[in-house]
DNA sequence: AGCACGCCGACT
DNA sequence: GTCGGCGTGCTC
């Protein structure tokens, strides 16, 4: 008989011990079946006889042991135990980040074995002239003619149904895979040639292998990052190692994902939230086998089981949507780095706007910086230029200089991209005799006016109503939309550029599946071209005949309260002004203002996004702000403002009294009321990352004893970066 | 988180 | 007389 402390999937923050008998034969980091209460849970055995355990009466047998080789590996744990730890969260909702859903249901992974497909001996007799009828199937036939492709890489570059056509016609079969290492070696499509920045970034990297070493490429937009990215994969794969890509949105980088998977004859896999269950576990058990060399992913495929991981790559390593925003609130960034650590293994971070944090540990000497200064193809950087808009007569919220650059650029055959990133018609309606304005009764906000759907919508909280006929206020029936979206913006420019095409990118739009793919083809397609949208312009697309960039509106983002809106909106201007000038034109960026004369926007244009970084780092460090000092955040919410006041101030009270701390707080939050709920904050700092995290020990201690944390909800949120 | 227990209000 | 609301407590 002995103890064995399990980790169950539970929000508490604590072990339980169980019983196991001396024939259950269990390695650390199986899956075990245990009772808990009324009910069985599946857990994962985590430490064996622990000095502490429960009273040993008490303790209940384990069910059975699901598992013969550990789920979790003993790096892995590590990983996890540390994450847990780091950001005060319960461990068992860690390791529910970590494991695939039918793992986590205790589904036996044998019966999940991967399938591959391969020609049948009909299939082997066919000739391309039978498929004249589908190019799709055709490219099918021949991928499978070199021997058969796993399941999972086949779907993920063809189409299921065309997979599903030829096995219906009986020209392929599917047959078990074995699990065994990949042995391609390799290259399907010859390397590019690198500039010589690029040859410097890729020896750094290799020359890091095998130990742990954190690499920070900042290289400008169009510099050609993703080929260092391929260049330093590339001796990795020949040597059977794997390498572990992270991405902010993988939906939003299908590009990418191609030129890994044209590059390397060795297997590449994606893994994203659109995957099905049993796809993840496909995935899951060829990353643990070793029979994929390169899996791209968003932020969960951090907790992939590599077997040989070599690489680390993060891409676009500024990007938020690296941090989880519920929940088990982790930064992939910051976790893969502890990976890296753990698995004695470089990590590379990538981006042409690199996060303050990351430039602070370049100059740490943490990090080794690499820099690519300048574009692949030689071309020149975009060219920026503000607008005043004060004491000027707007057309459509476009001032005339604007309008006249739009003409210039169309008649030149060439592509103008305008980005405002308000989605909707309006941000609001408002009434003419009142100017009573429409507003969502959950949330502090208004309600954006959608024309085309003929809806109000709250943006905060999904709320949809329908457009009020009159004033709520008033009665009268002479209601205007104030202010300006992309749904109007379309409609305006439509008006000024008749014989245009436009296309107009946003979550209205894009909502289809497809939508955003058949865009951006008809964007790649040249010929004068209208492009307008919200963020997800900035994201990660080539518009090649791109040459001008109007940004409608930057003052939004000019005097927010957040400590980091600066550093956003350098990233933002930067990264869409990316968009431009990437074919054989320079690009142009106007940027429409009523604050010309702002420091930020003056230093941005004037020095680019590097300099502008260190600036506002050295701001940082006179503010005494992260990554200066250390941040933690907590957050009340309930259904009366003051039970959050009266939690906060409680736990204010207590952090007083603890060493090494400085207050921030309670604070309502930047919307305090938000879908029905009151919303405040305590903001903690530190200087010393381990005070910080005794102190926080401390206060959930406490918290979870008082009375009142029940009649709230509340959560830590350890490096925060969205302080709302 | 689930699930039970427990104590008060409107219903077949 | 019950059904069921959600406050409170517990799970090795």
């Amino acid at each position: 008989m002995s103890v064995i402390r399990v980790a169950l999937p539970l929000p508490l923050r604590q072990h339980f011990d169980y019983l196991l008998s001396a024939n259950q034969q269990v390695q650390i980091g199986c899956r075990l079946r245990v009772p808990f209460g009324k009910r069985e849970l599946i857990g994962i055995a985590w430490q064996l006889d622990p000095a502490d355990h429960y009273p040993l009466a008490q303790l209940k047998p384990v069910i059975s042991v699901i598992d013969r080789q550990p789920v979790i590996s003993d790096t892995l744990r590590q990983l996890l135990t540390f994450a847990a730890e780091y950001y005060h969260h319960p461990l068992g909702e860690v390791l529910t980040a970590a494991l695939p859903a039918l793992l986590r249901e205790g589904k036996n992974l044998a019966d999940y074995q991967q399938h591959a497909w391969q020609l049948t001996p009909a299939g082997a007799k066919a000739s391309p002239a039978d498929f004249k009828r589908s190019a799709r199937q055709l490219e099918v036939w021949q991928a499978l003619q070199q021997g058969p492709v796993p399941a999972l890489e086949l779907q993920a570059s063809h189409p299921r149904t065309t997979v599903k056509q030829l096995a219906d016609k009986n020209l392929i079969e599917q047959h078990l895979l074995p699990l065994t290492p990949y042995h391609q070696r390799g290259l399907k499509q010859p390397a590019l040639q690198l500039t010589a920045d690029q040859a410097l970034a890729v020896t750094a990297i290799n020359q890091a292998a095998e130990r742990f070493q954190s690499l920070l490429l900042e290289g400008v937009t169009g510099s050609g990052k993703t080929e260092v990215y391929l260049q330093a994969i590339a001796p990795l794969l020949d040597a059977g190692k794997q390498v572990l890509v992270i991405v902010p949105e993988i939906g939003l980088t299908p590009q990418t994902l191609a030129r890994f998977q044209s590059r390397f004859q060795a297997p590449v896999l994606c893994w994203h939230s659109n995957l099905t269950d049993t796809e993840r576990l496909n995935c899951w058990q060829q990353t643990q086998a070793g029979s994929t060399a390169i899996v791209i992913g968003t932020r969960s495929a951090l907790f992939l089981p590599f077997a040989r991981l070599s690489l680390i790559i993060i891409d676009e390593e500024h990007d938020q949507s690296l941090k989880q925003q519920d929940g088990f609130r982790y930064h992939a960034r910051d976790l893969a780095i502890k990976r890296a650590a753990i698995e004695q293994c470089p990590i590379l971070l990538g981006s042409a706007t690199p996060s303050l944090e990351s430039l602070y540990n370049c100059q740490q000497q943490r990090f080794v910086h690499l820099s690519l200064q300048n574009r692949a193809g030689g071309q020149a950087m975009p060219r920026y230029q503000l607008v005043d808009l004060k004491q000027q007569v707007l057309q459509f919220g476009l001032a005339s200089q604007t309008l006249q650059y739009i003409r210039q650029q169309l008649q030149q055959g060439m592509q103008v991209m305008l980005f405002l990133n308000r989605r909707g018609f309006a941000p609001a309606l408002s009434c003419q005799e009142c100017g009573w304005l429409t507003e969502c009764h959950r949330c502090d906000a208004f309600t954006t006016y959608h024309k085309q759907s003929r809806q109000l919508v709250c943006h905060h909280c999904g709320a949809i109503k329908a457009v009020p006929r009159q004033c709520k206020e008033c009665g009268s029936a002479r209601l205007a939309p104030v202010g300006q979206g992309t749904e109007q913006l379309e409609e305006n420019l439509q008006q000024l550029f008749p014989d245009v095409a436009i296309t107009r990118l946003d979550r209205d739009t894009t909502r289809r599946k497809g939508a955003l793919a058949s865009a951006l083809d008809s964007i790649n397609q040249s010929g004068p071209r209208l492009i307008l949208g919200t963020q997800m312009l900035a994201k990660g697309h080539h518009f090649p005949y791109v040459t001008l960039v109007v940004i409608v509106d930057v003052d939004g983002a000019l005097y927010s309260s957040d400590f980091r809106a600066p550093e956003q909106l350098g990233q933002l201007l930067t990264q869409v002004a990316g968009r431009a000038g990437r074919g054989s034109n320079p690009g142009t960026v106007l940027l429409q203002t009523h604050y010309p004369e702002h420091v930020l926007l003056q230093d941005i244009i004037q020095n680019g996004y590097a300099a502008f970084a260190r600036s506002a780092l050295l701001e940082r460090q006179h503010t005494r702000l992260p990554p200066y000092q250390h941040l933690a955040l907590f957050r009340a919410e309930a259904l009366q403002s003051n039970l959050c006041q009266q939690w906060l101030t409680e736990l204010a009270a207590m952090a007083k009294t603890l060493p090494g701390l400085e207050l921030l707080g309670p604070l309502s939050s930047p919307m305090e009321k938000r879908a029905g709920k009151f919303r405040w904050q305590l903001q903690l700092y530190s200087a010393q990352r381990p005070q910080l995290h005794q102190a926080l020990a401390t206060l959930l201690q406490a918290i979870q004893q008082w009375p009142l944390s029940r009649q709230l909800k509340w959560q830590l949120d350890v490096d925060p970066i969205d302080l709302s």
